[in-house]
DNA sequence: TTGAAAGCGCTAACAA
DNA sequence: TTGTTAGCGCTTTCAA
């Protein structure tokens, strides 16, 4: 077992090209050809300066080469998140990080947890690091603040939800229409009294859904009791806590929609801890591990995080190598996964009497 | 609705301090007073750069001035998990995230698989960026090729699991004691058939957690059977295989030591398969979402990645604050939540006939 | 095939 | 309180 020496206090200094070229005998400008691949270099005087550099345990400096570089690439990508701790971020998250190695760019993510003001601070900090492309999921107001740095050349792709205030490339799962599939498969087992639960009211992917949600119970003819609505669930508790308020009342939901994954988790807990588990219908928007393991089999919308971060990715190193394209928005399809909790019919006897 | 034109293609090029310096008619050396919030500026000057920079919509490049200054702090953290798209790793570097963001750190998180080969590639192309500090969580093979950078003076922080080969901080969960103390609580409910499914078999926590769970059974004297360990299950499908083979088996565990949340779906899933679920004991390493809603509910050794991500993340900085201290170890507690289905007694009809 | 000189955007060191 | 000069480590440009 070997000790660093003063962990944590530099003992040696970090060997710059300069070393390195002195130590092979050849100049600066040789190195560096070296350090790039660069063609027109003897493979003596290749193998000489990289000997020097193993010696030397060099590391090039990638961001004083990107800084005298034109085009300043630092060969990084911001990733702006929710929160990193969320599965479906994660998911995305590790979609993107795989389509960008393949280029070799590093990915920084960063979680907004559902603050516009954090997303504006995130994009400041991502842009003095001089990230090559932005990913972002905006988390509400408007990303009018985005325009200078676009104007700049800086490609943005926005993902899970659509810009407010500008157009830009979007990689979004279509909110709506799902939303709507799913209120209608539970109309379609005669359900009349149906809950939706989501998540902040701000941001443009709930508001999506619960338009999903209003359309399919309007084409149905179907009234929406204010109180079925709950948004601005934002943790699972919040959640719980929302589903316990609805489920426990004298005139219950005999079916819920939970329109997101954490909000659904809550609702679960509630429907348990209430035994209404098998009385009351579920669909839940967002596919989750272990849904087909609860009793009954959870009903989910499942939308694909992969399928999403990857596009997002691929659509910025796109517009890198291509700049100057009109923005495209690429939807990702979502699709219903009938597990059982989405087809349990209408319980008369909720609430004690009525239906 | 505004559009960026030709978005993606530069329209403009990018205020630089000098720009800014000649719109607000000062030197350059004042406007990166102002950048800096350095003393010695008048409260006028201030306004004026200010103005001009808002007006240029100035963005520093904080790469630049890491160039230059001494230290060439680049105020980001690299943060190597095996997979962002694991919930454990999820909820690290959501701390680790919140740690650093109170004093301006960026945190570059990558994923190894578990390869070796891949974590000495990431943290090479996470030095090439020249991150402030490294936080790693080691996936086999050993860590010497860290100790050039670490007498640079970078601070390297493990986690989840000790380097191998060197000499450094660590913030770890008391593997071995946590696997000890699951497995003795299925002894003590009477099991004498335990098995063990594990992660990769090269990865350090994956071997103590084996450990302790080896040093339990041989405690109470009872013989570990070779055919109920199963470990290198990377992923929730083949853990699902290797717990079905097992308890399909003329000669099956009464009882099952899940050590790592993926292993744990797989195994879950394969017992609800055979309609065992209630009949094997199971004890989970580490806790996940609704293991409280399965029937049973499941019994876990919970590890916290919150306070692990924290503390290494606080442990980067310190050391970057006072270099030169001697290398610590953290041990974030492990406890076990009984929920019932590590409480199950053995199932003497199990195999047919024997127990 | 190789090298010399200039300079990317910024901050350190010093001067006014 | 403000400015000037040099130079971080690298790549570009041009010359040999």
């Amino acid at each position: 077992m070997e000790t660093a020496p003063g962990n944590g206090a530099a003992t040696r200094s970090r060997a710059t090209m300069l070393d390195v070229a002195e130590k092979a005998g050849v100049s600066l400008k040789t190195v560096s050809r070296v350090a790039n691949n660069e063609p027109g270099v003897s493979s003596d005087t290749i193998t000489r300066v990289e000997a020097a550099m193993d010696e030397l345990g060099f590391t090039r400096n990638l961001s004083a080469g990107s800084l005298r570089r034109g085009d300043g690439r630092s060969d990084s990508i911001g990733l702006i998140l929710a929160s990193v701790d969320n599965p479906f971020d994660g998911a995305m998250h590790r979609a993107a990080e795989a389509a960008a190695e393949a280029r070799k760019f590093a990915v920084i993510a960063a979680s907004t947890d559902e603050s516009p003001d954090r997303e504006k601070r995130l994009v400041t900090a991502l842009i003095s690091r001089r990230v090559d492309g932005l990913i972002i999921t905006p988390s509400g107001g408007d990303q009018k603040y985005l325009l200078p740095e676009m104007e700049l050349g800086t490609p943005v792709v926005m993902i899970d939800r659509p810009p407010v205030g500008i157009e830009a490339d979007c990689v979004l799962g279509d909110h709506l229409e799902a939303a709507r599939l799913g209120t209608e498969h539970l109309i379609s087992f005669g359900h009349r009294r149906i809950a939706f639960l989501g998540d902040l009211a701000h941001i443009a992917s709930v508001i999506a859904r619960l338009e999903g949600f209003n359309a399919a119970m309007k084409a149905a003819g179907l009234a929406v009791d204010p109180d079925l609505v709950s948004v601005d669930n934002h943790s699972e508790n919040t959640a719980f806590g929302s589903a316990l308020r609805m489920i426990s009342s004298a005139n219950p939901p005999t079916a819920i929609f939970a329109a997101q994954n954490m909000v659904t988790y809550g609702v679960v807990r509630a429907l348990y801890e209430r035994n209404l588990h098998k009385r009351i219908a579920l669909v839940s928007f967002d596919d989750f591990h272990l849904a087909d393991l609860l009793d009954p089999k959870i009903t989910v919308i499942a939308q694909d995080p992969y399928a999403i971060g990857r596009a997002a990715c691929e659509r910025v190193l796109e517009r890198l190598d291509n700049p100057g394209q009109p923005p495209k928005t690429t939807i990702i399809p979502a699709r219903l996964i009938r597990r059982g909790s989405g087809e349990l019919p209408p319980d008369s006897e909720l609430g004690g009497s009525r239906n």
